[in-house]
DNA sequence: TTTAAATATTACCCAACAAGTAATGTTTAA
DNA sequence: TTAAACATTACTTGTTGGGTAATATTTAAA
């Protein structure tokens, strides 16, 4: 049985990439096509994953022939839960917590107040974890 | 856009379920109908719901005219942890640590090393919150 | 100026799963 | 015997994750 997660694939694609272009020297930049490889996702994906990005101004790229790409930001001042969120990350532990569904029981049930706040804590842990403490050091080919 | 919860409607309802039976009196038991319309969930949905509960000892149930359901299991020594996982509730952050998908960046991935983390936290949260906590005291009426 | 090799962008596909509904069986009080 | 409850399994339906395909655009180099 498969089971779902709490952050999808994309979404974990999204934060390799950002740590792995994170890891990369001042100036250099890499084919989406290299990166793909180095980080086993599928290049057309890892395409448009570094596209969001870019829109983002988490990444920028070279286009053209020998172009590539590279990050953009400050690692040190992102947090994996603005990759995440740029990958649409919406951090919902439960469905009674969502804005149009109204929950008649939320303001007695002890349930919701408990999503509520681990939400919160779980929210505050991701903003800061910055992506600079988690560089792909050994994924970077040293040349 | 819908977004998928971290935990599923049927698992919510349990945990109502739950804390929903929890607040009965000694040697008092409910239809599941007449359940099921106080928590606003479908009576064939409830029932089946019910069910899981009872086969994990959890719940029990008169059955025949008159029947109905009620707790079993002590609220002061089953947590929320218990009453999820019977429905089928597998905490899982990130695909990268599921059994079956082999992650070879593993051991020198910080991100995988931080989900793990947040896991086992989340984890042990879900186990200190024990039903007696939960009670829908407002949706008992008195009689 | 043409071409090859890159990124950019949109459209589409498919399997898995959540969330329920339907249907039928079984039990028991009256 | 029957009505009203729980028990159990099978089916339905829409959404979404996780891609692939196709095509457009850009630019270095021949």
């Amino acid at each position: 049985m498969r089971i779902q997660s709490f952050i999808s694939r994309e979404q974990d694609y999204a934060l390799r990439i950002t740590a792995y272009l994170a890891g990369l020297k001042k100036g250099e930049f890499v084919s989406v096509r290299n990166m793909a490889a180095t980080l086993r996702i599928s290049q057309k994906f890892a395409s448009r994953i570094a596209h969001k990005l870019k829109k983002a101004d988490i990444t920028d790229s070279i286009q053209g022939k020998y172009g590539g790409v590279f990050l953009k930001a400050n690692p040190q001042k992102i947090s994996m839960w603005d990759v995440l969120n740029i990958i649409g990350f919406k951090i919902k532990f439960n469905d009674c917590m969502c804005e149009n569904v109204f929950c008649e029981f939320e303001l007695g049930c002890k349930f919701h107040s408990f999503f509520v706040q681990q939400e919160q804590i779980f929210m505050d842990t991701l903003k800061k974890q910055k992506i600079s403490d988690y560089i792909l050091h050994h994924l970077i080919k040293t040349s």
